[in-house]
RNA sequence: GGCCCCAUCGUCUAGUGGUUAGGACAUCGGCCUCUCACGCCGGUAACAGGGGUUCAAAUCCCCUUGGGGUCACCA
C-alpha cells in the first residue's frame, strides 16, 4: 500500500476511439475518487503492440479532457507511481515475474504455441466436452526436462493452485466464487518479454497503490487469477467492482454499427459533456426517481450500492432528453459560448456575448437538444433567411402579399417594439382587418425566417429589431406578389 | 460444451417480506397556442415460468427457461 486513501484507476487500451461504454466505468470511478477526496489515476495499457498507437493515446486523453475526467496521475501529468503507460513499465513487470519465480509461484515454461495447440487437439480426440487446461511440462520442478536450448524462447507462467477456490465480494454483485481447478497456468510474460493483461493489470494496480479496480463484467473472469497474484505477491487485493455491459437496442454488444460509440463524436454532435455523463450514470445507477444531475450532484450522490447488476441498453432517446435537460438548464452565456463554435461550422462569426445571440437562444434551446441543432435554429438571426421551398409556397403566395404589406406598415408604426406591445398592435389591426392571427403569423413568420416553425413571431421580431423586420416583411411581400396564383 | 454473471412496463429504473408495484424516456389522447416546441393533464404498459420457505414473496432458497460474458504469448 502506498497511501491510505481511496485510489482510483481508469486503464483504458488506446485501440482507437475511448468507447461510450469505458467512459461509465470511467465516470463512476471518477465520481468515487473525487466524493472521496481520492486520487483518480490514468493508465494507458498499450502492451498490445499490435493494436495500441500514438494517436489513440491521444484520442483518450481528448476525450477524457472534453467529459472534464480529470485525472491526478497519469500519462502526462506524471506523478509518484509513474510512468503510467504499460508499454514503459517492463522493468517492474520483470521484477515482480522474477520475484514470483524465486518464491516458487511461477515457472519458465519452453512450450510453444504448436505444443499447446497439439496438447489441444489430443485432449479433444479423447471426446472431452471443453475445460481443457494445458499442463507444462515445466511446471513440477521434481519432473521439468531441460530447456530445448540454451537460447530458447519461453515465457513465465504462474504456477496456480488446484486446490481450493477463490472468492470475493464483489461491489456491485456481492459474494463470487469460483474453483482453482477452472483455472489456468496464466502466461505472465510474453516469450517477448511483455506482459500479458492479468499480470501487467495486477503489478500495475499493487504498484501504484489502487484500493478500488472498477471495470467491465467481461473481467469477471480475470479476477480470480489476479487474486491469486495478489495472494502470491503477499499483498491484499483490492476491491473489485464490475460493472455490467452498455448494449445495443437490440441487445447485441453496443458497436459503430448501432450508433455513434466514440466520445469525441458526441462533441461533434453537439452534446454537452455533464449531459453524456448525466445519461450514462443513469444508465445503471439510480438515486430513486431523479433524472438530471448536475455534475456536483453526481459526485455528491453516487454510490455503488445504487449501480445494478443488469446490462443495460443504450437508448439514444433518452440521451436526446437528457441532453435537452441540460441545455436548457445552461445560463445564457455559457449556452452562448458553448454555441458559437458550431455556429462558426455553418459560417457564421458571432461573438458569444452578442446581444441577440443571447436573446435568440433563449428561446431556439426550448425547440432542440444539441448545439448542431441550437446553431441551425439560430441561423437566421444572423443571416438572411434561406426561403425552404415548401413553406414559401405555401404561405407566401398572392393572397398574403397585402396581408404582409399591411403588417409591415403596423410594425413600421408601433410605438414600442417589444413582444408583448407587438402582438397587441398587430392583434388589434389583424381583428379590424377581419384576418385570423394565423393567416397573418405564418405568411409573417415565413418572411422573417425563411421556414414554418420558429419561436413566437413577436419574440423573433423584436430580436431581429425594426429595422432588419421591415426589411424581411418587404422581402417576403415582394416574394408573394411574384408568385404564381394558388387555386 | 465447461466455468461465471444476469432477469420489474418497449427502454432506463424505484422497490431490501405486507405498496392500488412508483418515476423517467418512448408511445397514445387532451389542454395551451401565431407555427414548432416547451409546459400541463390523462391513458396503454412490467415482477420470465415452476416449485419451495413464510400468516404474508417482485423481494429469501432451488430448478427450468431465456439472455450475456469467458475459455489467447488481446485487453
Amino acid at each position: 500500500m502506498v497511501d491510505g486513501g481511496v485510489r482510483v484507476r481508469f486503464a483504458p487500451s488506446p485501440t482507437g476511439y475511448l468507447h461510450i461504454g469505458g467512459v461509465r466505468t470511467a465516470l463512476y470511478s471518477w465520481l468515487w475518487a473525487r466524493q472521496n477526496g481520492g486520487a483518480f489515476v490514468l493508465r494507458i495499457e498499450d502492451t498490445d503492440q499490435e493494436r495500441s498507437t500514438e494517436q489513440s493515446v491521444n484520442v483518450v486523453l481528448e476525450s477524457m479532457r472534453w467529459l472534464g475526467l480529470g485525472w491526478d496521475e497519469g500519462p502526462d501529468v506524471g506523478g509518484p507511481h509513474g510512468p503510467y503507460r504499460q508499454s514503459e513499465r517492463g522493468e517492474v513487470y520483470r521484477d515482480h515475474a522474477e520475484r514470483l519465480i524465486a518464491s516458487g509461484h511461477a515457472y519458465r515454461c519452453y512450450a510453444t504455441k504448436e505444443d499447446i495447440a497439439a496438447a489441444r487437439a489430443a485432449y479433444d480426440a479423447q471426446g472431452h466436452k471443453g475445460g481443457f487446461r494445458f499442463e507444462s511440462p515445466w511446471r513440477d520442478p521434481a519432473t521439468a526436462p531441460a530447456p530445448p536450448s540454451a537460447d530458447a524462447p519461453s515465457v513465465v507462467r504462474f504456477r496456480a493452485p488446484v486446490e481450493g477456490s477463490t472468492a470475493w465480494d464483489d461491489l456491485v454483485r456481492g459474494r463470487i466464487e469460483v474453483r482453482n481447478d477452472t483455472l489456468q497456468d496464466a502466461i505472465l510474460l510474453r516469450s517477448d518479454g511483455l506482459p500479458l493483461y492479468n499480470f501487467g493489470c495486477v503489478v500495475d494496480d499493487l504498484t501504484m497503490g489502487v484500493t478500488l479496480v472498477a471495470r467491465g463484467d467481461d473481467h469477471i473472469i480475470n479476477t480470480p487469477p489476479q487474486i491469486l497474484l495478489y495472494e502470491a505477491l503477499g499483498a491484499p487485493p483490492p476491491t473489485f467492482a464490475h460493472m455490467p455491459m452498455v448494449l445495443a437496442p437490440n441487445g447485441e454488444k453496443l458497436s459503430k454499427r448501432h450508433a455513434a460509440v466514440g466520445v469525441l463524436e458526441y462533441r461533434d454532435l453537439g452534446y454537452l459533456p455533464d449531459a453524456l455523463l448525466n445519461y450514462l450514470a443513469r444508465l445503471g445507477w439510480s438515486h430513486g426517481d431523479q433524472e438530471i444531475f448536475t455534475r456536483d450532484e453526481l459526485v455528491a450522490k453516487f454510490d455503488w450500492r445504487h449501480v445494478g447488476a443488469t446490462a443495460g441498453k443504450y437508448d439514444l432517446k433518452k440521451l436526446e432528453y437528457v441532453q435537452a435537460e441540460h441545455l436548457r438548464a445552461l445560463p445564457p452565456g455559457a449556452l452562448a459560448a458553448h454555441v458559437v463554435p458550431f455556429l462558426a461550422k455553418l459560417g457564421l462569426e458571432v461573438s458569444a456575448d452578442d446581444p441577440r445571440l443571447l436573446a435568440a437562444s433563449a428561446h431556439v434551446k426550448l425547440r432542440c437538444a444539441t448545439l448542431v441543432e441550437l446553431a441551425d435554429g439560430l441561423r437566421y438571426f444572423f443571416e438572411p433567411p434561406r426561403y425552404e421551398d415548401k413553406p414559401r409556397r405555401k404561405f407566401l403566395t398572392p393572397a398574403s402579399g397585402p396581408v404582409l404589406r399591411g403588417l409591415g406598415a403596423v410594425v413600421r408604426d408601433a410605438r414600442v417594439f417589444e413582444p408583448e406591445a407587438l402582438e397587441a398592435a398587430v392583434k388589434a389591426w389583424s381583428e379590424a382587418e377581419g384576418l385570423k392571427l394565423r393567416d397573418v403569423a405564418q405568411p409573417a413568420r415565413v418572411a422573417l425566417t425563411g421556414r414554418a416553425a420558429s419561436p413566437g413571431l413577436f419574440d423573433v421580431m423584436a430580436i431581429l429589431g425594426r429595422d432588419e423586420t421591415l426589411v424581411r416583411i418587404e422581402t417576403g411581400a415582394a416574394m408573394a406578389e411574384a408568385a404564381p396564383p394558388t387555386d
